[in-house]
RNA sequence: GGGCCCAUAGCUCAGUUGGCUAGAGCGCCUCCCUUACAAGGAGGAUGUCGUCGGUUCGAGUCCGGCUGGGCCCA
């Protein structure tokens, strides 16, 4: 042991870049893949989407998988810790048309030569080919990830760097294409012309998962509908979309509704366009809801596609993928009249079209009054802004239990296998699973992410037949059906009649995505890693995600592999800001890192992060991060006042009662904090390290100083030295995975290699040192301190201050426990007579100052 | 409308299976420039445990209702 190391004037400035590069040179975190599946723990990090911005809830979710990951080392795991980056989709393809001022036509030919403008203009954006965008999402991904990759550096996640992967890299497209592959073969994937959900500004499908409700304004337009029998008895509905008129299929009212039975069955004509459509009966109709019956249309709503399956309805779509009406008449309106007016609306955006639909209406003068306003609930893509227009399309689905009761008793199953942590995010697994009313739409109309692998022969009339789709043989993926010929095929019969035609879709993001353990572990790729790392320890993530991502991959595992993806998953909170409101973006309250990191230094943001109760929201807390920040200042310097005593660690020289007695209190905090990690609550673990080290500083520093300086001889001495290095040995080891720099700092004072591979400290091993000890001794003493140190307070003396005579009054039990450290106290308090007397209560003292 | 979580000191939160006088840190007040640390140290004050009822010898803890906050899903 060596003081040489020893800084005069320890900090905290600058330890970051220095450890992060010892710890890369070095290898700390290399992940070593000789070890078998039993000695490894493997982690199934949440890849970030690079192209959002960094904010501190990245921070803090993310601490919390390292401080498992780093406690999990320490336990002599190896752990499988890499990091993924999400690229593909939706986020990206946004950033990279503001950011360079293009946007895709997947009409026009690739460019090798094409340079994004020097000067972008989001608003004029240049047309560019596929490949052309593709590769400038690339680009700017790889940028992305950089500032990313740094931050986490920064922040000390025990990441193996050489481990990285991106959902768009070649190894996820083949892992992704592969599975769909496997997918078809067994039955799992099929395509359907179905109505879907469809955001008109993306042009693109969107999943049950992706919805979310709005409330938006809207307005109740009372219409008349004529009857065939009687034309001057008028059924009159209430809608808030007269624009669809032209797709009413039928009315509906609920079969109770006594207004109402004696029309079912009739006929009805639409106003202004003449056409005759049924009225009929369904139990979603709402009584309750405008006149109690409404008109069902090719789509409007959500329940117009239940109606429309279930009561077998014709089809008479009028929104086109752009949102507007479809400029050709429909065939089914037929007399001129209705010819006429379709053709007012034709081209029509839907809000064009209502407004004249609603002046059509009333010069037929079947509108009746004045529409009423009313708020209700609308559907949007979560990452869009005009409602969703349904409409029908030919898409790709997998089965997740949506339409095969059995096959969701599986996913509930398997939801109830997963040890949650906390345990009440089951709950949310499972409503959301049970409430599943589709397959899983994995095509997304999309140009960046994983295509859908394969191509589709055009018949004589270059019609595409989809039925009989052309399929890669596996040792040729990953593919791009835009780019590549399908076998037998060559490229000049691309789009020829008799020839073929790539899909032109890609996947979901979170088709991709779910299968990062797949595509981090090597499957089909790596069988030997693959073998070592799967099924997974951990899955850490976010809430709001556990429909989506959690889900999906459960879905993945399942359907491949018969098994979870992993066995535990760690479910964290929100950061809230201090009025205790989410984090986000749009509410402009988010909080940079970086410069929080510059003023506060990354361990301190790690003790704010860890000390967070899993799974609960954890409103910003700039008071914790400084609380943090003191902690590891002072971790530096109590550190130095022992190393600079020359302590060293010998386990024979601690003998001195109230030496054991810390000791045996350093074992109970050992093992209480094992058991919290144990069971994730890294939280408690920090809480339990930092309780017992505050007392260590406080109390048992100043109780052992001036034995450490030799002033009782050489045997005390010994015994406090060596009690020193243990303790700090001890302590830094339990710090060691939420403080890694400080802790790595002192380290490097006095012992060899990394704390972040050394042992996480043993309870028995230290119990042992402690011998028969009484923990409570610390405890006695710290009261009797208080006593003697309220005294000079009280005589508002300074602490250095003697005292003549002092007389600690305590039960027996603990005056015998205090007179085995009474000269510990007297030393502590400078009492030249110390008296400690049996007595009733608490541990009181009464002491007498010296004369000054 | 259904589900879940939360409510404890001015603030952020602990409080295991019900069990002595409800705890910690920050902040606040008073004091101490002390040789590991003044970005420090010591001492002190601070609570109708949201509310109403129930179970119990005993409830912050268990049960039910209500109020307020948050989230997810319809």
């Amino acid at each position: 042991m060596s003081t040489g190391r020893l800084p005069d004037k320890p900090t905290l400035d600058g330890i970051e870049a220095k450890w992060a590069q010892a710890w890369d040179e070095q290898g700390t975190y290399r992940f070593d893949r000789s070890k078998s599946r039993t000695e490894i723990y493997s982690i199934d990090t949440p890849p970030p989407t690079v192209s959002g911005s960094l904010h501190v809830g990245h921070v803090f979710s993310y601490t919390h998988t390292d401080c498992i990951a780093r406690y999990k080392r320490m336990r002599g795991f190896e752990v499988f810790y890499p990091m993924g980056w999400d690229d593909n989709g939706l986020p990206t393809e946004r950033r990279v048309q503001n950011y360079y001022g293009v946007r895709c036509d997947p009409s026009l030919p690739y460019d090798p030569a094409f340079q994004p403008p020097e000067q972008p203009d989001a608003k004029h954006q240049i047309p560019i080919a596929r490949k052309n965008f593709v590769e400038l999402c690339e680009r700017l991904t790889t940028e992305d990830e950089v500032v990313f990759e740094e931050l986490w550096r920064r922040m000390g996640l025990s990441v193996d760097w050489s481990q990285t992967y991106q959902t768009i890299d070649h190894n996820a497209q083949r892992a992704s294409q592969l599975a769909f592959l496997r997918n078809l073969a067994r039955g799992e994937a099929y395509q359907s012309e179905a109505p879907t959900l469809w955001d008109v500004t993306f042009r693109t499908a969107v999943a049950q998962a992706e919805l979310e409700d709005r409330e938006r304004p809207g307005a109740y337009h009372r219409i008349g509908f004529p009857t065939v029998d009687d034309r001057d008895v008028v059924v009159h509905i209430e809608t808030t979309r007269p624009e669809l008129l032209a797709a009413c299929v039928a009315l509906v009212a609920h079969p109770d509704d006594e207004r109402y039975q004696p029309l079912f069955g009739k006929t009805v004509v639409t106003p202004a366009f003449g056409v005759e459509v049924p009225v009929v009966a369904h139990r979603l109709a709402d009584p309750e809801k405008g006149s109690g019956i409404a008109m069902i249309c090719t789509f409007g709503d959500i329940t117009d596609v239940t109606w429309w399956r279930e009561l077998q309805l014709p089809t008479r779509p009028i929104i086109g993928w752009d949102g507007r009406i479809t400029g050709e008449t429909p065939e089914w309106i037929t007399d001129d009249e209705g010819i006429a007016h379709y053709q007012q609306i034709a081209g029509a955006t839907s809000h064009t079209a209502k407004e004249r639909m609603v002046e059509i209406l009333r010069e037929t003068g079947l509108l009746e009054g004045d529409p009423k306003p009313i708020t209700h609930p609308v559907k949007f893509f979560e990452k869009g802004d005009k409602p969703l227009e349904i409409v029908t399309t030919r898409q790709w689905y997998i089965t997740n239990g949506g339409r095969d009761a059995e096959l969701r008793q599986q996913f509930v199953e398997r939801g109830r296998e997963l040890k949650w942590h906390p345990p009440h995010m089951q709950v949310r697994y499972e409503n959301w699973v049970e409430g599943l009313n589709g397959d899983w739409l994995i095509s997304r109309q999309r140009f960046f992410g994983v295509p859908l692998p394969l191509w589709y022969p055009l018949d004589g009339d270059g019609n595409p037949v989809y039925e009989n789709p052309i399929i890669p043989a596996e040792d040729t993926l990953p593919i791009d059906p835009s780019s590549d010929a399908p076998p037998g095929y060559s490229e000049d019969q691309r789009g020829m009649p008799g020839g073929f035609m790539g899909d032109p879709d890609v996947m979901d993001t979170w088709a991709t995505s779910s299968l990062s353990p797949q595509i981090a572990g090597g499957w089909e790729r790596d069988p030997d890693l693959w073998s070592r790392v799967f099924p997974m320890d951990l899955r850490p993530q976010a809430h709001e995600i556990i429909r989506t991502w959690l889900f999906s991959s459960v879905v993945r595992a399942h359907l491949e592999e018969g098994c979870l993806p992993w066995s535990d998953a760690a479910i964290s909170g929100w950061i809230l800001d201090p009025d205790r409101k989410k984090m986000a973006k749009s509410k402009g309250n988010v909080v940079t890192p970086a410069a929080l990191l510059d003023e506060y230094s990354s361990d301190a943001l790690r003790y704010w992060a860890a000390s967070a109760r899993p799974g609960t929201d954890t409103a910003f807390d700039i008071g914790q991060m400084k609380i943090g920040r003191r902690l590891a200042i002072k971790l530096l310097n109590a550190s130095k006042f022992a190393l600079a005593l020359e302590v060293r660690e010998d386990d024979a020289a601690i003998t001195e009662p109230l030496d054991r007695a810390l000791l045996a209190r350093l074992a109970a905090t050992v093992e209480q904090a094992t058991a919290a990690f144990e069971d994730y609550n890294y939280a408690k673990a920090l809480e339990l390290a930092e309780t017992f080290f505050w007392n260590f500083t406080d109390d048992y520093v100043e109780l052992v100083k001036d034995r450490a300086y030799g002033g009782r001889g050489e045997s005390p001495a010994a015994s406090a030295k060596a009690t020193l290095a243990a303790a700090l040995s001890v302590q830094l080891r339990l710090f060691a995975p939420f403080l890694p720099f400080t802790t790595e700092e002192v380290w490097s004072w006095w012992q060899e290699g990394s704390v972040h591979r050394q042992p996480w400290p043993d309870a028995a091993d230290v119990a042992t040192l402690a011998g028969d000890a009484d923990a409570r001794l610390v405890d006695d003493v710290a009261a009797a301190l208080t006593g003697v140190r309220k005294a000079k307070s009280e005589a508002q003396a300074s602490m250095r201050a003697e005292i003549a005579t002092a007389v600690v009054t305590a039960p027996a039990e603990q005056a015998a426990r205090l007179r085995s450290a009474g000269d510990d106290i007297k030393a502590a308090g400078r009492i030249t007579a110390l008296d400690v007397l049996d007595g009733e209560g608490p541990v009181t003292v009464t002491a007498v100052l010296a004369d000054v």
